[in-house]
RNA sequence: GCUCACGUAGCUCAGUCGGUAGAGCACAUCCUUGGUAAGGAUGAGGUCACCGGUUCAAUCCCGGUCGUGAGCUCCA
């Protein structure tokens, strides 16, 4: 017999070769129902996985990841099993689960267009009703690529051939259907109960450019048909916080065929930006920077000894003057390097932090282009910081102590990511393997959390990444930290030490926002355009209630913008919901209505944008409110 | 850059199975002076992305270019 420990750690007495199935029918009760595998020991299995040793065993639903993961993997199993149905000479590639849903890819001849998504979803239905049992079964190496080359399953056979020895080659049949899949699965196909396929796109196989591209199928699965719906309605309630939606519903800025990558600004976005760049410059102040300003061009010999001639050079414009080649920066490092140089430093003047609010071209491939979050010029909140190797560490914490307190002021969530060497690299691998250690220590002395990104790193150095989410969920890198010992080199930098010589200072790139676009847009999506009052364009908007009223509304103006408001008064031939519900629809903060009863109190009736009509105070009151609103950076709700 | 889809008025979108186009909002003028999310009337506004081809005739069909979207690759 064996013992096996369940989660509330009652031990059963079971027979050798049970199921798991068998317990959980033992079990019954909502369990029985709602489990989609189990973990025996720490290995996510099938639920008809037999036992053979004693085991810590859970049950995992649909509530937890590993549950979501075997649903939405057995659902992509159905999506290949109908295509092949429907289409022949289709050819398998892959087909994993994904964050809020799965896919399948698919090289085959003819390209599939969104009605066949229909009729795909219409045979996957069917394979569900037919409550085919996923049946694993193991092969041995030999027969396996045997097996899926009688199959023509060309792909599969290339995976096969490049697994690692000692793994076990499992495979899952569904009704006629068989794919090449470590597991684990439902137990059957009528386990599935809402699903749909949401959208087409191509996918180079394995994600090189230098394959093929298949046709990916993406969609989604539930439990319930209620949880679909609920996600459907999350997704288009998403697409209603799209920064380019909103940008040009708001005014804020604009993309034109002109320059396509290269975003326009519009008065009220530029009022965010700089309201932006001015909490920029205080914080960085008080941190003890100081700000430049270097060239957007500058000449070949430079870009030549920075490394990015050699690195760089795809994504860099360039351009001649006087004969000569020159280039558009595409980064702003060479720029302060040269700054740096201008004198002598002793290691007394370390650290030194010069920030610079940086314009950079960058020849992004257009298929990428997206709004604002990722365009072809843009401005970085750099800063590079020089200082003594014994520094590094201290500068490294204090960056991120920056950033962390950059990103709550907006209430932002984020991750972190620590980038390593990648293939094409400038230096030593022992001074990668020191740049990246320190990175790791700050990162494990802070306690942070942080995912690893291998060969992910600048060409001249490693890097600590800050990434933010839009609204529909995918991460945008933001804030980061780059270490760099190949740039003081390069540049020939230096600073005296105290016995007098000569020596080579660390250098820290880094930026907090990223680039000013991106941040912009993560930030219209974070609020969905309801900014806080302190990045409002237009804060506050007095509403006359007709001519009457304008004079007095007009002083109330004035009032306000002599206390430094951002503020208008709508003094159109409309009706007050009028102007209320366009006010409302520009998601601005406050709201006056004047009318006679406000003009002989010297009041103003308060409506505000999420909390309604909230009744008339004196003007001065008003004035001190929002003032303070404005001050502590109040984040709306 | 690659795959697929898309490109009609400032915006959101109809439409024409080939005979040069329409709605709502926005805009302008007039009427209305109205207390918390759209008062009414009239009007102006489009070389149907661009360039070629087929055709008596192209916004519609075909090809190319540019741009946009989803994803891949790449990145702040």
């Amino acid at each position: 017999m064996l013992k096996v420990t369940l989660r509330d750690d009652s031990v059963r007495e079971v027979a050798r070769g049970t199921r798991i199935v068998d317990i959980l029918n033992e079990l019954g009760g909502r369990l029985k129902k709602e489990a989609v595998a189990a973990v025996v020991n720490g290995l996510v299995v099938d639920v008809a996985h037999e036992l053979k040793e004693d085991a810590t065993l859970r049950f995992v639903t649909f509530e937890d990841d590993e549950g979501q993961d075997v649903y939405r993997h057995s659902s992509s199993h159905i999506l290949a099993a109908a295509v092949k149905r429907l289409y022949s000479d289709v050819k398998l590639g892959i087909g994993p689960s994904i964050k809020d849903g799965f896919y399948y890819d698919f090289d085959y001849s003819e390209s599939f267009v969104p009605e066949d998504l229909l009729k795909i979803e219409a045979e996957m239905a069917k394979i569900i009703k037919e409550d085919h049992p996923y049946e694993r079964f193991e092969l041995p190496r030999q027969e396996a690529i045997e097996y899926f080359t009688s199959l023509g399953e060309d792909y599969k056979v290339e995976l096969i051939r490049d697994l690692p020895d000692d793994v076990v080659i499992s495979c899952y049949r569904c009704g006629d259907f068989v794919d090449l899949c470590a597991g684990p699965h439902l137990a059957s196909t009528g386990k599935l109960k809402a699903i749909k396929l949401l959208n087409l796109a191509g996918a180079y196989w394995r994600g090189s450019e230098m394959n093929p591209m298949l046709q990916r199928i993406y969609g989604t699965s539930f439990p319930k048909k209620s949880l679909l719906d609920a996600y459907l309605t999350r997704l288009e309630e998403a697409k209603k916080r799209d920064h380019r939606k909103l940008g040009k519903e708001l005014d804020l800025f604009s993309m034109q065929d002109e320059g396509p990558g290269f975003p326009f600004l519009h008065p009220n976005g530029m009022i965010l930006r700089n309201e932006l760049e001015a909490y920029w410059r205080s914080e960085h102040q008080r941190a003890g920077y100081d700000e430049i300003k270097t060239p957007v061009i500058l000449n070949r010999v430079m870009w030549e000894q920075s490394g990015h001639w050699d690195h760089y050079q795809e994504n860099m414009y360039f351009t001649k003057i006087d004969e000569l080649d020159y280039a558009v920066k595409p980064m702003n490092c060479p720029g302060s390097m040269l700054i740096y140089k201008t004198k002598m430093h002793s290691y007394r003047d370390l650290p030194i932090r010069m920030g610079e609010l940086g314009l950079v071209h960058r020849h992004e491939l257009s298929g990428t282009l997206h709004g604002m979050m990722r365009v072809r010029s843009f401005t970085q909140d750099d800063a590079h910081i020089f200082m003594l190797p014994t520094q590094i560490k201290e500068e490294v914490k204090k960056v991120i102590a920056l950033t962390e307190k950059i990103y709550n002021t907006f209430g932002f969530d984020y991750h972190l990511e620590l980038s390593t060497r990648p293939e094409k690299a400038m230096g030593s691998d022992e001074m990668w393997e020191v740049a990246t250690t320190v990175l790791r220590e700050v990162l494990d002395e802070r306690g942070l959390p942080f995912v690893i990104n291998e060969g992910d790193g600048a060409f001249y150095g490693p890097k600590i990444d800050f990434h933010l989410t839009d609204s529909i969920g995918r991460n945008w890198q933001c804030g980061t930290v780059q270490l760099d010992f190949q740039m003081p080199e390069k540049f020939d930098l230096s600073y005296v030490g105290e016995d007098g010589q000569k020596h080579r200072p660390a250098v820290i790139h880094r930026v907090i926002y990223g680039s000013l676009e991106r941040f912009m847009a993560v930030l219209i999506e974070h609020f969905a355009g309801a900014f806080p009052v302190w990045l409002a364009p237009r804060q506050v908007l007095v509403i006359p209630i007709s001519d009457k009223h304008h004079v007095y509304a007009l002083s109330v103006l004035e009032a306000l913008q002599e206390a430094g408001l951002r503020v208008e008064a709508d003094l159109r031939n409309e009706k007050v919901g009028y102007k209320i519900r366009e006010a409302q629809v520009q998601k601005t903060p406050y709201m006056l209505v004047v009318g006679d009863k406000e003009a002989e109190a010297q009041e103003v009736a308060v409506r505000e944008r999420v909390a309604g009509d909230v009744g008339s105070i004196k003007v001065a009151d008003f004035i001190s409110k929002i003032q303070d609103e404005i001050t502590t950076k109040a984040v709306p709700g």
